[in-house]
DNA sequence: TATGAATGAGAATTCATTCAT
DNA sequence: CATGAATGAATTCTCATTCAT
């Protein structure tokens, strides 16, 4: 029966992506040894290749299961809010509340892995990919509603919005002030929602 | 101090930066072995450590060559625009221009230089307030005139407004469809201009 | 002592010593991984070393074994026939006919295990110079009887002769083609018996 | 002028072989670590990868020059003797000679190189294929001239013949006690010439 | 007995940096 | 100043062996 060993499996192999994200997030991306991440995970160098690969492999683990947390997420966030105007808002929310959450996990994200080795792209392409659909989809039916003008388009749009919420996020990772992330999410808010035009005044939250 | 000396000094220095950029463009930030800056420059690879202290030195400054240069251009280009709002539009167009001009050059910078070593982050830090202090003069100046709304601090607003240019480049960067980024220029006015609440239509440019 | 389970072990003991050749056959010697015979042999990589001190030890087993069946069908040999000449005969078709037997085996036996390690080669020479005794016994009784020729120490001989069957051993392992062993016995045996100065004419067999 | 370098890392280049020949007979194939082969050279690790590929290239290397040497050797004699008996005489001495001159040598070629990898295995069979031709050649055309019986073909002889050769080389490698090779020469060639049917006496040499 | 996950010593290889020429 | 051969510290990954279950 293998529900008991794969749980404990998946365990350690949680520990173990744990303690990457912690090296990593301390030494930066290339500056993490496998032996460290071995180190911090409490498991032999060896056991770290029983879980993944390679080093390239368990970074890229890294980076999946952190995206894939971040859009679990933003995803949920759009069943919770019925009109687009109200959508936005939320999932600019929850993207800063994530990022700010764990000022470690970020530094991993927004500084070291997003944009390093080749196959970490495509990687961070695909799942981009999701989160701009995600937001696009927000917008597209936002523009349709005439809650957003529709000069452009929806695609168009969700890029330069997470430019803006992801230029923040990165400012705060590598910002010395100890300021918390959510706390732009209001200038976020009016910001980009007059630059999508939109007609409502802002909402009163 | 010998003049001529020096001249020709310089300009192996920046035969081998030329030849950095070219290599880490092609092979990446980490990817890239000082034997092969030697070999692209033409010179030997001794003769790297004669021009600069180490790789890291080496890299550095390929960073900060490119980052002057975008600064010189964007700088300039503030005394050539009189009112705010054609300043800011300028400021973006040059913006894209430059990133968009080389697309090797922008791999680097995009992509890899930039978040990646400690030091490098601190230099960046350095380089890009010079950046967004340029930028959120503009808008200040913009919301002095009445040019733009002033419900937020221009500090902010530059940060925003250069995450939604920057995040337009990287897209391009990574993109494989070969459109020119300057072709996001009317769109990222438009979204941005509007978010700044500019009460003037578009220029007709 | 409890025999049914020391059959049982026996019995065990052979099916890994089955396994390491099969998998030393496909591998080579080194290439062979534990692991990798536990799974032939399917069992778990810790019960090999129920049944063997070491990974060194377990491959002197199975060149034991091998080795050690051969030597009881060449000797068996030795009562079935009667005069030297005709023992000689035998001997020569059965080291061809043993070796051409199990080609899997015979790549381990000629190619990989015999001239490995340091205390293999002990074994080696152990097993090799029973082989060498029992050849140097026929060739003995042979000079004595007049059947060949007395002008070279029996032990020499025995060198010689086994060095042909060897090599031609070694030749039919290495080669592609698919010709069998035992047909050149003939040629062997042609060769040998001259050079041994036989004088009777070969036998009709 | 490329003269002097390439004198001077052939140079190198055959250090490193004789550290690595000297390391390899004692420690045998498998056990021989790059960094002993490095500093029985008296060169830096890392100054290997600049002469050999990897550790798996330069042991070929090490194989292959020492069969080039024999061979050279083995070749040359075929133009000093003129009749075919007299040139397999000269081929049995130099190849027990060639290989008893140098203990350390022999023990890498007889028990650990020979027959080890799979591509030395390759290059083996292509090396020993010429030595075989040569002897081939020799055992030709003395059954042509009638001074050896000619009911084998020449090209299975010369197998058996290596085979003799071969086995009695290792004995002498094996073996404990110290006799030289060569006292091996003339029990060789009087079995040898002997199987292979000379008509004439032994020579008086 | 049997298992196989975990261990960690050990090995090959790389590459930034030096320095004799 | 320029060279590039040499260096050797540092790093990833392997795999024989152990031991808790």
């Amino acid at each position: 029966m293998p529900p008991r060993k794969v749980k404990l499996r998946d365990e350690k192999r949680e520990t173990i992506l744990d303690g990457a994200v912690r090296v990593i997030a301390a030494k930066g991306f290339h500056r993490t040894r496998v032996s460290e991440v071995a180190k911090a995970a409490g498991v032999a160098d060896g056991t770290i290749y029983l879980y993944f690969e390679s080093k390239d492999e368990l970074l890229r683990a890294v980076y999946e299961r952190a995206m894939n947390r971040f859009l679990e997420r933003g995803l949920l966030a759009l069943a919770e809010a019925s009109d687009p105007r109200a959508q936005l808002e939320r999932f600019i929310q929850l993207h800063l509340e994530c990022v700010g959450e764990d000022r470690e996990l970020a530094a991993v994200f927004q500084v070291d892995l997003r944009k390093s080795i080749p196959f970490l792209q495509e990687l961070s392409l695909g799942l981009l990919q999701r989160y701009l659909d995600a937001l696009a989809t927000i917008l597209d039916r936002g523009q349709r509603k005439g809650s957003f003008l529709a000069d452009l388009p929806p695609r168009e749009l969700a890029k330069m919005v997470f430019g803006v919420l992801d230029e923040l996020a990165t400012n705060w990772v590598l910002s010395e002030r100890n300021y918390r992330l959510e706390s732009s999410a209001a200038d976020a808010i009016t910001f980009i929602t007059r630059a999508l035009g939109c007609s409502q005044p802002p909402r009163s939250n």
